[in-house]
DNA sequence: GTCTATATAGCGATAGAC
DNA sequence: GTCTATCGCTATATAGAC
């Protein structure tokens, strides 16, 4: 489970690339918006502008077209993690710029943080097994290289895998959260100011919380 | 809207508030697992050990089911913020007793936590009206508070709203994602001791997150 | 390969017996 | 007030024309 289509994988014409790619496409946001349940292939099919019957042509069934999509977003939100906590790097520099990269995927891919979050919501019953295999794998890596920082005494001692957690919670509830955020705010959207606002913050409370000093330069 | 029943604040035949009572207790457990548009009213019917015309006669539509159900959590997430956060505390204290507050919230009440989660990722067309009217007073007034422990120089200057954010995505999240929570320590339930680690960890992302020193004793 | 027209199932809601 | 039996609708899925 959780491959992408053979067919995908081949050479095919690209009517039928186009297609699949519109239905995906259409798929992910509807999902965003109203979840799994309830979504139907009448509006996916209307947001790809195509007749209902080619998304059972390409998919199958709804469930298949659902997981075709999430196998599309799962690996996205543990990408950024091996690239920027890695041992050889500051804490300062690698907190930094994974909270940079979280906040910013948050940002461009709401959809995708969004059906993320409905997922686990329902108890992740597509994604348990990646969940509890893979991704459990490079998290407790991530958390190993935190626990050699802190080791190193280049920052607090802290759970590092709660560690994650927080960073997680902080980070996409910018994505899956943002009504709450904008109606706080009191504006339609979020401007890129305010947002940078936001990295700032989010990026403190993770470098002061977690004790680390910089290296190159005092925190004021 | 977002009222109560007239008929629950009258006395009532003790029969009827405990159908009523049963029945709102079964449909929070089912939205919580499905979403609205994933439960159905046969399932919230045998969760709750009663006949599926008897949710009808006592609420009316699934809807309106959905809305009292929501109107019994709605108030729970801002009660703690009036009762920490306050300008005669100190906010060592306002602050950890807010993030403890919040975190027990999240591990007593995982179901209200999920349905608010679920109404929010839908875009909250439910609840839109509270969220910019009552809730954003509140917390506008929340942030308010927070400002003037910084300008008193009690704590960092942080862009007050921002931590308001920041603290509900980690808390919440120990009640939305534990599936992914407890993937990744690989328990099937979080144990007592684990929760308390959390709770230290978020309070101190928080305190020293902020640059709040305690009023008591100096950080270690 | 593409799309219209339809079969089938499940759900919300209700009528009416008790 | 309570519950059984059922109606009508909607959504998934497919058969079959083009």
């Amino acid at each position: 489970m959780l491959r992408l289509e053979p067919k995908a994988d081949q050479k095919m014409g690209s009517i039928r690339r186009g297609a699949m790619q519109a239905i995906l496409h259409a798929a992910e946001c509807v999902f965003a918006r109203h979840g799994l349940a309830g979504s139907t292939m009448a509006e996916i099919a209307q947001e790809a502008g195509l007749p209902k019957a080619n998304l059972h042509y390409y998919f199958g069934t709804k469930d298949r077209l659902y997981q075709t999509v999430l196998e599309g977003i799962v690996g996205e939100w543990l990408d950024h993690e091996a690239e920027w906590i890695t041992p050889n790097r500051h804490p300062a520099e690698g907190l930094a710029g994974y909270v940079r990269a979280k906040m910013l995927h948050a940002r461009r891919r709401p959809d995708a943080s969004r059906i993320w979050a409905s997922e686990l919501l329902r108890g992740a019953p597509v994604i348990m097994g990646y969940l509890c295999q893979t991704a459990r794998q490079q998290v407790l890596g991530t958390a190993r290289v935190l626990q050699g920082w802190s080791e190193a005494g280049l920052m607090d001692r802290i759970a590092p895998t709660h560690l994650l957690f927080t960073i997680w919670g902080m980070t996409q509830t910018y994505a899956d959260f943002d009504v709450q955020i904008r109606s706080t705010l009191g504006t339609s959207d979020i401007s890129d100011t305010e947002f940078e606002t936001a990295i700032q913050t989010v990026t403190t409370m993770v470098l002061k919380g977690c004790g680390v000093r910089s290296p190159t330069q005092l925190p004021r």
